[in-house]
DNA sequence: TTGACATAATTAGCCAGCTAACTATAATCC
DNA sequence: GGATTATAGTTAGCTGGCTAATTATGTCAA
């Protein structure tokens, strides 16, 4: 996603909808401004997660697997969950398996599958990553209270159910 | 950014709050439903747009070249408002003359810069790719009446300044 | 029971970002 | 005026996504 840093003024959208009378300029700005907070909230999150040798990605796996009693899942129904391919969900394991925070073991009853558990080490790093994760987020959410928290997840509810007209 | 297919349930969240008693349940399911939104948003833009033979760094490019009275921008002006390195800049502009959409004229002043211009078959393209994109951004955005996207704006602005915090 | 199709995981190779290094030109300062 | 530093753009090579093809195994129907 980009990180756009000049978002359209008034100004700018309304000289657009001049040329482009289908234009709604405060749904242009109230979308534009809801991508741009989110990729860089994403950003952020990545920076944070860099700090523990994580992205994104790696780090989602081993969430999925520590709410799993056993701790424990396949590749296909990770990379479902994760909403990646299972080609890059091959890659993210690589990646947890060589820092030792996964293990791949081999399925008893289907020899095609292969279980993904995660490690000691895996549930130790996120002793460590959670909190600290956990501890910023609650700071930067901090100045929304309750009833703009409900708000917020109604109205995004809203705009989700308008996804497939924009595709 | 990931599409998270499978937000944690409120039970879930529970479950992990319990091990980590920093995390703030309700600041988690708005931080990971906004990110989830904003991504599937923006890959349906770009769904929208590749019918058009662009995707958004292109696109992107396009519409900060119309914003100039001149129709005309340097690179390194570019990958600042478009928020992309100089080098995805290059590439980015690469890709747009190669498909005659802008061209690039040696400066006259530094002759180290290059002008970017936006050329006729550029401003067509752009001239079918926005109705098409603000017809649909309208009715994706249409269940929001103007109260919820002033809430929604007003929220996201909250949200952005608290970001720093978790970096 | 075997041939056709389906599924799990991986591999190979593409794409759009990135950083770091490079070239050319401009500006500054002794 | 020449050495140093700064700036504009590009190139080279990395990364983490992706799709498509491949390999191995399972399932089902003739």
């Amino acid at each position: 996603m980009l990180q756009l840093r000049d978002l359209p003024t008034t100004e700018v959208l309304d000289k657009f909808a001049e040329r482009y009378p289908d234009a709604d300029v405060s749904a242009v700005s109230s979308f534009l401004q809801l991508l741009r907070v989110a990729t860089d909230l994403s950003v952020a999150l990545d920076t944070c997660l860099s700090k523990h040798d994580l992205l994104q990605g790696r780090w989602w796996v081993l969430i999925l697997l520590m709410r799993e009693e056993s701790r424990t899942s396949t590749p296909s129904v990770l990379a479902d969950k994760a909403g990646v391919t299972r080609a890059t969900m091959t890659g993210l394991i690589d990646g947890l398996e060589q820092s030792g925070l996964v293990e791949r073991v081999f399925a008893k009853g289907d020899r095609r599958s292969v279980l993904i558990s995660l490690t000691d080490a895996g549930q130790a790093k996120l002793d460590v990553v959670m909190p600290d994760y956990y501890r910023r987020l609650r700071q930067c959410m901090q100045a929304l209270d309750e009833e703009k928290r409900t708000q917020l997840q109604q109205i995004l509810g809203l705009i989700n159910l308008g996804i497939p007209a924009l595709i």
